[in-house]
DNA sequence: CTGTTAGCGCTTTCAT
DNA sequence: ATGAAAGCGCTAACAG
């Protein structure tokens, strides 16, 4: 069974070689128009499918690429893919997406697969670990173009695309210093999980500027740290830390939550304990998911720019990937830019 | 450039034949101890990565597939990849991910390049469309694998894996029913566009048993219809939606949304006019996504075992792949089952 | 335990 | 405008 048929199929029936079929199927060369008509009809009839595999093979290259994502189940991602096969599809490339599930183990078995396939490059934008990068590292040895996206990786001859995160969090905790806060939470990481976390060093970074006394009383992360790389921090992770927050003897003025979804957990517990959003507790969040102008109320959130980031990532894995010589590393650091809503300004409506 | 060591440039090296390295390399027969060990430093050394298309082109599968999904920025798909994962990996096969953007262009590119890529099967979980359906028979003519999720097509060697939306819908609409409601109203799609859309033709069935009458009125889509199949329903539509709802002269006393982001939306909206769910509106969502539970009120809804469709269709795939036989069509419909929360019925606590 | 042979399906290169 | 030859990198099948 399973039985597709091959170029010399095609040939053999229509009555001229491989190679003329070939240039029929490419669009290469010359061939007799009577016999182009020929082929494209055996071609149907035997309903041809050519094979990458051979293709691939002769030729060195598959016109594929790899994206590695960590997981799937947030805005982030999916606004990362369609920005990337955007750019990759109307260049004639095709996207295979591998999910990772935030695990190290699966990501580098990704990796392998890519790379074994032969896809012509790869753009990684899953969360970066010492071991993670130590595989990428071997497979750049084998002249792999690579794009790191919103992760960290160093290499003299990859890519980087991100946003600033770190920035972003500064701007964040600006904004609730400037209303007077100084008893600011922050919810998603724990503070001895946070060195990666960029927008978490920028809260930080912003309190000591102020010479607020960072407390990490008031810094949670999930419950119990079941997982040692923690992944997208959800609404349940928010909610069960603001209730704790909450449950303090006193309990901050003010939360920056590591993300919408965080975020929007926590004005659920503060909500459900008859509090409220922001005269009782601000929330800020970060990402601007698409939910997070239509929440009550709506949500002061970090905006950053995924899918012009996962367009940037593809014009740079095809520079690179159509470069004769090895390119020098390029960067690109997007900014990131607050949206004031009513979750830390009361406007006219407040739940 | 991009020179990668072959099985000859290792045999070479080592002074053995390449077929003694591709021993190694696949664990497969005998190789004495001390060429093994010679073979594997040398492998390391020359940083060997087989390659794929050769392999697969010689074997004649690749130990690969491909999963098409529609969008990725919803629950529903991110645990489909989940699941089919899940059981893919364990038995050793990669997972390629192909996202059409739910356009049928795109969609039939993604059958095409996994096709032409040889994937030895294929999970197709994107919205049905006669185009689309049409370009998955001519494949099926190459005797590949094919699993349906979630999606109409019906080919005597192709499985189906579903979840039964059209009883949860039948369910979600029988429980407004039981409160007392016969002003119900639907949405997320328009009347004209519901045909494929099980669980809207639930809603429609159960309201025609309770001898309600139809109301196009209350049923509302997008706005424009800007694009011919909608894709994912998102909290803006259902924000716009049950605005519009609430202007009529005569609003509906509840409303079934197509999908939980949507009924999230109109909450939001029946929310900000100041009105209350569900003593004014109830509503009735569908999937149990994660946030569900977390909102104000939590959300009922009618979950549905995305997880288990996605490794059930795993399951079919594999054996498909594995027969020696063309199988006969396999089917597997899990049931849905309602979720009785706050905004449909007041408990201790409603905004 | 190791090697030889042949060929998977395609395209590059050179001939005609 | 078409064909012949060779080989991409690998492995099945059969020696030895």
């Amino acid at each position: 069974m399973r039985k597709t048929a091959t170029l010399a199929d095609i040939a053999a029936s229509v009555g001229v070689t491989p190679m003329t079929v070939s240039r029929v199927v490419n669009e290469s060369g010359y061939v007799h128009a009577d016999t182009r008509q020929k082929v494209l009809r055996v071609m149907q009839e035997m309903n041809y499918r050519r094979n990458g595999l051979a293709r691939g093979l002769k030729r060195q290259r598959t016109e594929t690429i790899g994206l590695v994502v960590g997981d799937v189940a947030n805005p982030f991602a999916a606004e990362v893919i369609r920005g990337v096969r955007e750019v990759l599809t109307a260049r004639g490339y095709t996207m295979f997406v591998c999910v990772s599930d935030q695990s190290v183990k699966e990501e580098a078995e990704a990796f392998e697969s890519l790379a074994d396939h032969r896809v012509d490059g790869m753009i990684v934008a899953t969360r970066a670990s010492r071991k993670g990068n130590a595989h990428l590292m071997t497979l750049l040895d084998a002249n792999l173009p690579v794009v790191a996206l919103g992760r960290d990786f160093n290499h003299p001859h990859t890519d980087f695309v991100s946003a600033d995160h770190f920035k972003g969090g500064c701007d964040a905790t600006e904004h609730l210093i400037e209303l007077g806060h100084r008893r600011i939470g922050f919810i998603g990481i724990k503070q001895s999980y946070g060195a990666g976390l960029k927008r978490f060093q920028g809260y930080l970074e912003t309190l000591r500027k102020h010479g607020i006394k960072v407390n990490e009383d008031i810094i949670v992360g999930r419950r119990k740290g079941t997982d040692q790389a923690p992944g997208y921090s959800t609404e349940e992770i928010g909610y069960e830390g603001m209730k704790y927050l909450l449950g303090l003897r006193k309990p901050p003025s003010a939360v920056f939550a590591r993300n919408d979804f965080t975020a929007l957990g926590a004005i659920s517990a503060i909500k459900q304990i008859g509090r409220r959003v922001p005269q009782d507790v601000a929330i800020v969040g970060f990402d601007d998911v698409p939910l997070a102008s239509h929440t009550s109320p709506p949500l002061t959130t970090v905006f950053q720019p995924t899918h012009e980031q996962g367009r940037i990532a593809a014009e740079f894995l095809l520079r690179r990937i159509e470069a004769v010589q090895n390119l020098p590393r390029a960067e690109r650091v997007l900014p990131c830019k607050l949206i004031i809503r009513e979750s830390t300004v009361s406007g006219t409506e407040s739940t």
